[in-house]
RNA sequence: GAGCCCGUAGCUCAGGUGGUUAGAGCGCCAGGUUGUGGCCCUGGAGGCCGGGGGUUCAAGUCCCCUCGGGCUCCCCA
């Protein structure tokens, strides 16, 4: 086939008009829930300063060090957003929003940016919608957190999911428990893959989910980080348990589940799909105590998560799950000749003021090219107009789905139409 | 960063061992119905066979390069 000339970039997709009908769909359900549970957007830009996602993920996480689009301005140096936990952080820390009191709870909806090689389920423009709870360091908020995210998918129909959720504590037990790590692979240091020997040193957390077939065995008889827990971390963890199974959500301890950002502490889920191939992360979060003091904020606790919207589309396909509505149209229109054309048009706003849909043919096609458009475009109703019409005063309304036509005045139609509409 | 697979109409795909005007279904447009959609029939538009180079009398088909896409590893959403 001919080559476009202009293309999008690698890994970044057009969403178009047929698929933008369930993009909305799932955005409608995301806000009316999320309002449900008293949470507010927050918008923030699409471009950060490279140092407050440097600085908030961490300079050896993935993302930073190799999936971040980045360019500079002058002395400035900016990335377009991988994550927005970072960024929100950066908003509430700005704008102070600690001052408007209590705990806050924000939900976002938006697209985000990595540098990675597109596969299934990844692209470089991806979109997430997540959470984030501020100031609560209880318990509670982490089973809420957790509760609206498993309560999105159920009210979509996606129910065969994983819920895999572990505790990494806070850092001094993280820091005995690095330190235990490194001692049981000490030994057999060399016989590591050679990402686990780079992580080692500068992240020996992440060598836990290393998926190479070579390092299984040292992981498996590795130290687990729950024994390393102090009270306080212990305490809370069970308490999320707790709260989990009161609210009849089921989960599956996963002890070698590490976050990719560095800004993680205590509590750490993600959300599997069998129905998602090889990338089967649906969401993940977890609580980030320290990220907002990190960033130049008070201390100030916080949880959140973030799901991938492709890739819970994905998860609706494999399942047979279809979002969103048939495209529809209220009116058509059909005019026969120059005078009927321009009666129509002046007489489209009469339907869109009580609230119809209404359009016609801008093409002059023959009365059935605009019939065949009026059933391509699933109008409810043909308003069919020619000479007759115009003399008369009675026009001709065709139910589509019905088949059937009558003769009636303008208001009569406008009546019939907006009747049912309501 | 590494590996594997694939590029023929808008879409899904046919085109044995190279052979003359490159096909089908769906979709699109028009006609059959001088004022009536979906079904049916007929016709039409639409392809530098991703691009470049090579082999050959002859390349959609064989070789090389390149671009684009998909999947996988790593890691994440």
């Amino acid at each position: 086939m001919a080559q476009p000339i202009y293309t999008t970039h690698h890994g970044m997709v057009d969403i178009l008009p047929d698929e933008v009908r369930k993009w909305q769909f799932l955005e409608n359900l995301i806000r009316e829930e999320a309002e449900k549970f008293n949470f507010e957007e927050i918008r923030t830009p699409i471009m950060e300063k490279t140092e407050l996602i440097v600085r908030g993920l961490g300079q050896m996480t993935d993302i930073v060090s190799k999936e971040i689009f980045s360019f500079s301005r002058g002395e400035d140096n900016y990335v377009l957003r991988p994550e927005l936990t970072a960024p929100v952080v950066r908003a509430f820390v700005e704008n102070r929003l600690d001052q408007r009191g209590g705990s806050q709870k924000l939900y976002y909806i938006g697209p985000m940016f990595r540098a990675e090689r597109p596969q299934k389920g990844r692209q470089r423009q991806f979109h997430q919608f997540g959470l984030e709870i501020m100031g609560s360091s209880d318990a509670l908020a982490d089973a809420e957190v957790i509760a609206f995210m498993i309560h999105i998918y159920h009210k979509i129909g996606i129910t065969n999911t994983t819920l895999k959720l572990n505790s990494i504590g806070d850092p001094e037990s993280r820091d005995q428990y690095k330190r235990a790590l490194k001692a049981h692979l000490k030994p057999d240091l060399e016989k590591l893959s050679e990402v686990s020997k780079k992580r080692y040193e500068n992240n020996p957390l992440r060598i836990l989910d290393s998926k190479e077939e070579e390092d299984r065995p040292f992981i498996e008889t590795a130290p687990v980080i729950t024994e390393f827990l102090s009270e306080k971390s212990v305490k809370h963890y069970n308490k999320v348990k707790e709260y989990l199974g009161d609210l009849g959500i089921t989960y599956e301890e996963d002890p070698y589940l590490v976050r990719g950002m560095d800004y993680y502490t205590e509590t750490a889920f993600e959300l599997i799909s069998p129905d998602l191939g090889a990338q089967d992360a649906l969401a993940g979060g977890g609580r980030y105590d320290l990220l907002v003091e990190e960033i130049g904020g008070l201390p100030t606790p916080a949880v959140g998560f973030a799901a991938g919207m492709e890739r819970l589309f994905i998860a609706c396909e494999e399942l047979g799950i279809r979002l969103g509505s048939e495209k529809k149209v209220d009116v058509y229109i059909v005019t026969l000749g120059d005078a009927a054309r321009k009666w129509g048009l002046t007489q489209l706003s009469k339907f869109r003021e009580k609230g119809a849909s209404a359009t016609m043919d801008y093409m002059g096609r023959s009365m059935k090219a605009q019939m065949k458009d009026a059933n391509r475009e699933n109008a409810r109703f043909a308003v069919i107009v020619g000479e007759n019409e115009l003399n008369t005063r009675q026009f001709t309304l065709r139910n589509m789905a019905a088949s059937e036509e009558n003769s009636l005045t303008l208001d009569a139609i406008l009546q019939k139409i907006t009747g049912h509409h309501t």
